[in-house]
DNA sequence: GTCTATAGCTCGATAGAC
DNA sequence: GTCTATCGAGCTATAGAC
């Protein structure tokens, strides 16, 4: 490997070490609490060095915002490609629950990072953020209208409101929700099972 | 009203003030991202004349921590209390979704200050808070456990975690919900709806 | 690429006049 | 009670050596 690539790896590890650190401490300590400095120490280097690779602390948080959106659309768009075709409503959104809440607790700090910080964050970052969590938002669209089409939906039930209701319990769970002490899949399966059939005892149709 | 009641009023207002100016800036901005400078001029006054209330930046939260959860707990507390004794556990459930929605989206910025900033806030903050918290969640379980009793539970739902979805996810809708643009008791009734009936068509029992 | 040093601000908090 | 003035610390960002 000649030099010019050697020099190209390096700069890459160390902007990767830089987003990494920030996500982490971010997700952990909120947006304006956390200082360059501190973003500098997790990554091993001092404050100065970070403004070789970003141009500011905004920067920096921007790309943050947008990787962890992109991270739990194409996480949840794989696992949805990947149903058999014949797959049924409540197996469809078992899927994606759990796809969703394996990737905020498990997809190193960016996913989480974005729904801990993004309302405190200044807001040009929050517009830059816009266009990725709209994709995010068609891509459950588009699972819902599925879903619903197989007559998977009661009649009243108003789908967009619906969507920002799972989304938002899902991520409520960052704030209570322990992996070392809960089970995940058992977390997702008594998401979907209250988000499916609701806390009252009735007769399912067509089961 | 002689002059030593008069002197208390006006630093009992200025308390006031100085609480709702901070709880709307931390609301709307986070924790660490509002100066006391910033607080001392939306209520008013000058920085260094809120230390004359106030020991610290620290205390303002706390305050402002304890009083929003303690006003959730005490509209909801009312509400039940206010429903007539044959009550079905869908009208009560639906009646506490209401209640905790309306303090959120109208009760001054207290409770959603609480709901936004405690993960941002410092750890004995936190602590200080941690009391109050346990008496609403004490609150809810004990609904729960009412609702249990008359038979309105499914048997494999675990009450905790529903518990914890339920809320979480009435708190998300700080996030999107727009008193402006929505109506409320229809938020709280499609909320009420998907947690009691769930997403899929079924036959109710008992209805 | 990373360092040191520092400019220019803003922060939380205090002291003391009024 | 509220003010002005200020301390000491920490902040983002830049300049220039290596």
């Amino acid at each position: 490997m000649h030099d010019a690539a050697r020099k190209t790896d390096k700069a890459d590890s160390s902007r990767t070490r830089i987003l990494d650190a920030a996500a982490s401490l971010f997700r952990n300590n909120g947006y304006a609490a956390v200082s360059m400095r501190a973003i500098a120490a997790a990554a091993g280097m001092k404050a100065g060095s970070v403004y070789y690779h970003f141009e500011s602390k905004e920067t920096i948080v921007v790309e943050i915002l947008d990787i962890g959106i992109t991270a739990v659309r194409e996480e949840v768009g794989r696992t949805i490609e990947n149903l058999p075709i014949d797959v049924s409503p409540d197996q469809t959104i078992r899927a994606a629950i759990l796809a969703h809440l394996r990737v905020l607790f498990e997809f190193s700090d960016y996913t989480s990072a974005n729904v801990r910080i993004y309302g405190q964050v200044p807001l040009p970052a929050r517009r830059a953020n816009l266009k990725v969590r709209r994709d995010y938002e068609a891509l459950w669209e588009r699972i819902l209208e599925r879903i619903a089409e197989q007559g998977g939906v009661r009649a009243d039930v108003d789908l967009k409101a619906f969507r920002l209701m799972l989304i938002g319990s899902l991520n409520a769970t960052l704030e209570w929700f322990d992996t070392k002490r809960g089970n995940l899949a058992e977390l997702a399966d008594g998401y979907a099972d209250i988000m499916l059939h609701g806390l009252l005892p009735h007769v399912e149709l067509d089961r």
